[in-house]
RNA sequence: GGCGGUAUAGCUCAGUUGGUUAGAGCGUGGGAAUCAUAAUCCUAAAGUCGCAAGUUCAAGUCUUGCUAUCGCUACCA
């Protein structure tokens, strides 16, 4: 499952090689840190986004974890009476609990105080420092004596030159660091983003971005001189054992360490300009405190290492808790205990729905409010794809004896069609005939329409309009049923000749419909999804009592209508208890206690 | 302080190079239907497009000022 390294690719499905290969990441997590609703957030837009890409058929590599080198991490250790790897470990695990409650199918889990980071990281320092890129200077900055820090200059100032903490006189002091070059790339990172080579997501980042690049890049310390009494605890300076590397900057490398291998070096792969293999996607995915490191610095990096830069660095907004930032004096930080109360009482997949439909995916913040949850909630899963499943379901056993008696092309109300015109006389004939008799539902199509939308949207790393194209194409099936009223034929079958037949067809289109939505959907709700194929019969996974197992095949062809993985006749479908019950409003929100 | 963004129906947001009655989803009102989780379908109401001035034959859409709000301001993670 999800926190089982899959290191072996062996279960790749054949098809997986169709498409350039994807490289999504999260950014690794302060230990120190307790899971909240951030940390969740940006991992479940990642795994969505990597069960989207699977389900095109991509060859995905999903990556998230822990950066555990931080100072802070050895003196809280020590508040613990843990040594520092015994307390990181601790953490790491309570990150690692967390994700798998969430469902995440991450292929792996990097702690930055693994062997296989440590050196490859280091590596790639002495590289940089080999060929002057880093190189040795004097930092000039102002120290808080009280605190044993260095403030930064704008804080400096607006303190008037004394601690922020204690008011004590700050220092001018002189160190000797070593420092990135980053001003030398300021042009090429310019041209990079300009061109799209880099892309910055959403668009106001860029051109954040792009307005401080303007404003002109300096190099950036990237070693501290190790002191008298030091922890012995993070990377130190190849060749120079006095200095340590700060660690936001050896954390960044983990992206690339972990899949520095033979076998994962697919995912980012050194190209030459000639190269005719498609090239791979690598997504940053992370909030947007951390934005800078990724699109400027990282970048440079990289590219001062003459390796292939990340084809996108997506900086989501922050969550808000009924309308207030979180904050910890506010002591309203939404747990990861909150969300599982949620999922107690909603399910799992009803959390990971409104988390990513309604999240601060754009520039601006989203307030996850109790009462909002419960509206989504009941309208988009509960009435919406919960109750048009139920609502099939339950016809075709009640109509149909339970089985998918025969198929048709899903289109209903043009000339050829006979279905939709008894349905229409059988409502006439009930005392209830149809408003609009020249309307037309051409449910295939619409299908066709929604997996088009799909696969151009996750070309640009967008999850959303897959999944609203998902509930689009549940909401129209809900409209076909109101408008041909099997129910109604259901009750005047011998009246007409083909009676039977066209409910047949009614019902096999409506719940053929559903299906296509259901696997659009699934990336944000896979447990449920495939609870549904089960009740259904369709064998979309390699194992159906997995829903982390592959699937079988590319969407494009499990979605096709009625083709190999579509309904057939003599298929079982069970009705089963809702997918979503009802919610009530008037209910107070879960208690995480 | 500097740079930048945003202010559009009760809520969350779309509104292309300025051009006829400003859109969607949710919520609310009315009607229909009863297969379904009292779910669904149809339909309606609701906006002086932050305020003020300006450019123009014409501005939500351009300019200026004001107000509110948010972000970035680099080496703590």
């Amino acid at each position: 499952m999800t926190q089982t390294p899959a290191t072996d690719q062996t279960n790749t499905p054949a098809h997986a090689n169709d498409h350039a290969p994807c490289y999504i990441t999260t950014p690794i997590y302060y230990v120190n840190d307790r899971p909240h609703i951030g940390h969740c957030y940006t991992t479940l837009v990642a795994d969505v986004l990597a069960r989207a890409q699977r389900l095109l058929g991509r060859d995905v590599f999903f990556l998230t974890g822990t950066d555990e080198h931080a100072e802070k991490v050895v003196k809280a250790a020590a508040d613990n009476g843990m040594s520092p790897m015994d307390w990181a470990t601790k953490n790491a695990e309570r990150f690692k609990d967390a994700f798998t409650f969430m469902g995440f199918s991450n292929d792996d889990f990097v702690r930055t105080t693994e062997d296989r980071h440590k050196t490859r990281a280091s590596a790639y320092i002495k590289k940089l420092k080999d060929a002057d890129i880093i190189y040795k200077g004097e930092y000039k900055g102002w120290y808080d004596p009280s605190q044993e820090e260095y403030v930064t200059e704008t804080t400096a100032k607006e303190n008037d030159f004394k601690s922020p903490v204690t008011g004590k006189p700050l220092e001018e002091r002189t160190e000797e660091n070593y420092f990135f070059r980053l001003s030398n790339y300021e042009t090429w990172l310019k041209a990079t983003i300009n061109s799209g080579e880099l892309k910055i997501l959403p668009e106001a980042r860029k051109n954040e971005v792009l307005g401080r690049i303007a404003q002109g890049l300096n190099d950036v310390p990237v070693s501290r001189r190790i002191k008298q009494g030091d922890p012995d605890w993070g990377v130190v300076m190849p060749d120079d054992p006095e200095h340590r590397v700060y660690v936001w900057i050896e954390a960044l490398c983990n992206y690339l360490t972990t899949v520095d291998t033979e076998d994962r070096r697919k995912y980012w792969p050194q190209r030459s300009a000639d190269d005719a293999h498609p090239a791979p996607t690598i997504t940053h995915l992370m909030a947007k405190d951390i934005l800078w490191f990724h699109a400027v610095i990282w970048p440079a990096m990289l590219h001062a290492l003459g390796e292939t830069i990340p084809s996108t660095v997506y900086a989501h907004a922050y969550w808000i808790a009924e309308g207030r930032k979180m904050s910890k004096s506010l002591g309203n930080f939404i747990e990861i205990d909150t969300l599982r109360a949620y999922a107690a009482r909603y399910h799992l997949d009803a959390v990971r729905w409104f988390l990513t439909t309604q999240g601060p995916l754009g520039p601006t913040d989203a307030d996850f409010a109790h009462a909002r949850f419960v509206e989504v909630y009941n309208a988009d899963l509960a009435n919406g794809i919960g109750n048009a499943t139920s609502r099939v379901s339950n016809m075709i056993e009640k109509y149909l004896g339970g089985e998918i008696e025969r198929t048709c092309d899903g289109r209903f109300g043009f000339e050829e069609g006979v279905a939709l015109q008894t349905a229409r006389a059988a409502r006439a004939a009930a005392g209830n005939p149809v408003d609009d008799d020249s309307r037309v539902f051409d449910l295939r199509s619409s299908c066709e329409e929604a997996l088009r939308k799909a696969e151009a949207s996750l070309a640009n790393d967008c999850i959303t309009d897959t999944l609203t194209a998902g509930k689009a194409l549940s909401d129209e099936v809900d409209a076909f049923i109101a408008y041909a009223a099997p129910f109604t034929l259901a009750k005047r079958l011998d009246e007409f000749e083909h009676g039977q037949r066209a409910l047949a067809t009614i019902l096999y289109a409506s719940a053929e419909a559903l299906r296509i939505a259901s696997l659009l959907l699934a990336p944000a709700m896979p447990f449920q999804m495939a609870e549904l194929w089960r009740r259904w019969n369709c064998n979309h996974l390699t194992l159906p009592d997995d829903p982390n197992s592959p699937f079988v095949a590319p969407l494009e062809h499990l979605a096709h209508w009625a083709g190999d993985f579509g309904l057939k006749p003599g298929q079982r479908i069970a009705k089963g208890d809702p997918l979503f019950m009802r919610a009530d409003p008037a209910e107070p929100a879960p208690s995480a206690n």
